[in-house]
DNA sequence: GTGAAAGCGCTAACAT
DNA sequence: ATGTTAGCGCTTTCAC
């Protein structure tokens, strides 16, 4: 039944409740015989403390939660394990919490917080709107890998990069190889997110190189089905070859995505990058492994961890940080791009 | 701050606490205009209650938790959104928790089921050791997709596949195509769980169909990469094929891992699958969009999950469920294995 | 070294 | 319709 209280405990060891309290959290003044007769019965009995009792009480612990909106982007699940060990190092707990897609990402921060007096939040994903959450947020708090334009986000702690250059930088490597008539596909329509910004980054290229945008060439995932799905890149890349639009390269804006783009293209009888360059996003392990390897814009996962951890730290500390850090990321080139 | 209590709006709403408590709880005895009132103080304090608290007090709650063991894998993660959805349908509340690999998910699943009061829980992945806490977990759960060795687990309510069959039907397959030689990449060696027993299936197939095994051609993950990982697939595909032996297929036990081991063989000049024939397994989407499309065995996730979900809401009905239910996984045959 | 008692923030009888 | 009160299961002074 595993329904015992600490008084069961204690009753069934003919003590009090504040001995055996003692016992399971290793107090030092208790008699070493006593708190190993207690521990053994907790051990048969299979006594677990509960929790929410526990905190309760607790006026703080020595946790930090990594609140993750959106669990099944591939690109966040290389930084779980970097931000376990980091934090652990830090002497810290390390909890990971799942935001649903419609929660309420500081809503539920601010709950979790509460609820296990943490010491810290990360934020990894999510969006930047409902400021005022995160004023109210009593506890030190990190945005991580949060999509920011110019200007935003001003007075907050971010580590991020900038969307809106990497996304231009991709898409004048393309042109630097020759390519004129270069496609994207980008977030859904309605999402203001990512997807925007880095479709300005994309006009601000096709500008500074004197080019003209083909709105034609400019594709949207579709709403209907998951966003940067493989799915729906399989989808959006297939309609842009079926409606026979002219180009030799397209920047597909999430490494996930291009990998349903890939598909298409040799579903449609074309080769890579033969017939069309692709150019991803993100740096997410599989595209090492696709054929041809993918070139991609990698984000830098390790520097993002442990910068977010490091401002989290200062803050702790008493530090009062409102920077936005933004760090640079690396094109690597892999074989999905050819020079025209 | 946000570290408000009930008294705090109690306070200053000039109210008592227990018509907060009616207030945020939408009780219909509560005056409407006294509610609103309320809420909006609330809202304005940016009040949040105090989750341990609650469930300290509160008998019981109407949520069921999903204790996911390896986060990292794909094939876990096309089943949350089913199992969210099919819990909320239900009308329970759902909550994912996270097991770090060097947890007891057992100790886990007690101690939350304790603090949350849970209806149920379900474990996905993990291990089938540690019966003690089984016996022990007071509330209502399944165990869904953990390797079962025929015979084991047995008065447990558990939801998966038979391994050792479908792996020898993917083997066996293989030998009907015309292979003879084929290698197969398991787990690590000190792994003794799916990757074992999915090598039993092998060697059956191998046996049922009077050839010879090669244990040459068999090859455990490395033990200094992440298991399952494409990492490793790569390096361990890379060994095999560098030792120079000779074989014209190859089994490897996971999709992901599978997608390394594609890579390693184009680098090595290698094609599929006409140098090599290579079949996978779980049945992850993105082997629909690898090149070739990967023939793998893809596991009936749908139907695990709607009938873990089922398992637990007759438990949690009343039945005493101590069945093992195993689906079967479909062979879906893509375009990396040839017929010799 | 151990026990008694207060109280963490809330919900749910039970009164009013 | 609202207030009063008794805990939920723990930790932590403060006595002894």
């Amino acid at each position: 039944m595993a329904k015992y209280t600490i008084k069961d405990i204690a009753h069934y060891c003919n003590v009090s409740i504040s001995t055996v309290s003692r016992a399971i959290n290793n107090d030092p003044t208790i008699n070493k015989e006593t708190r190993d007769r207690i521990l053994d019965v907790v051990e048969k009995f299979n006594y677990v403390p509960n929790n929410s009792a526990r905190n309760l009480k607790m006026s703080e612990s020595n946790t930090v939660a990594l609140l993750v909106k959106g669990l099944h982007n591939p690109f966040f699940q290389g930084m779980f394990d970097l931000f376990e060990n980091g934090l652990k190092e830090k002497g810290y707990d390390f909890f990971l919490y799942t935001v649903l897609e419609d929660q309420n990402e500081f809503e539920a921060g601010l709950q979790i917080a509460k609820e296990k007096r943490l010491k810290g939040v990360i934020f990894l994903g999510g969006k930047l709107e409902k400021s005022e959450y995160t004023k109210e947020l009593s506890v030190p708090f990190v945005l991580c890998s949060v999509p920011v334009r110019a200007g935003a986000g001003k007075g907050l702690p971010i580590v991020s990069i900038d969307d809106e250059k990497e996304s231009f930088r991709v898409v004048d490597y393309l042109i630097k190889k020759g390519h004129k008539r270069i496609a994207i596909i980008t977030g859904k329509h309605r999402d203001m997110a990512v997807g925007s910004i880095r479709l300005d980054g994309y006009r601000k290229a096709f500008a500074h190189n004197g080019l003209p945008v083909d709105e034609d060439l400019i594709r949207y995932m579709r709403d209907d089905l998951p966003e940067y799905s493989e799915e729906n890149g399989y989808m959006t890349m297939k309609d842009l070859i079926d409606d026979g639009c002219d180009f030799t390269a397209v920047f597909v804006i999430s490494d996930r995505t291009a990998i349903g783009a890939y598909k298409a293209i040799y579903d449609a009888g074309k080769t890579i990058p033969g017939d069309y360059s692709v150019i991803g996003f993100d740096g997410i392990e599989v595209t090492r492994y696709l054929y041809p390897a993918l070139t991609t814009m990698v984000q830098p996962v390790e520097t993002m961890v442990s910068s977010s951890i490091d401002l989290l730290m200062r803050q702790i500390g008493g530090e009062d940080i409102r920077e936005k850090e933004l760090y640079e990321a690396t094109l690597i080139e892999r074989d999905s791009v050819r020079e025209l």
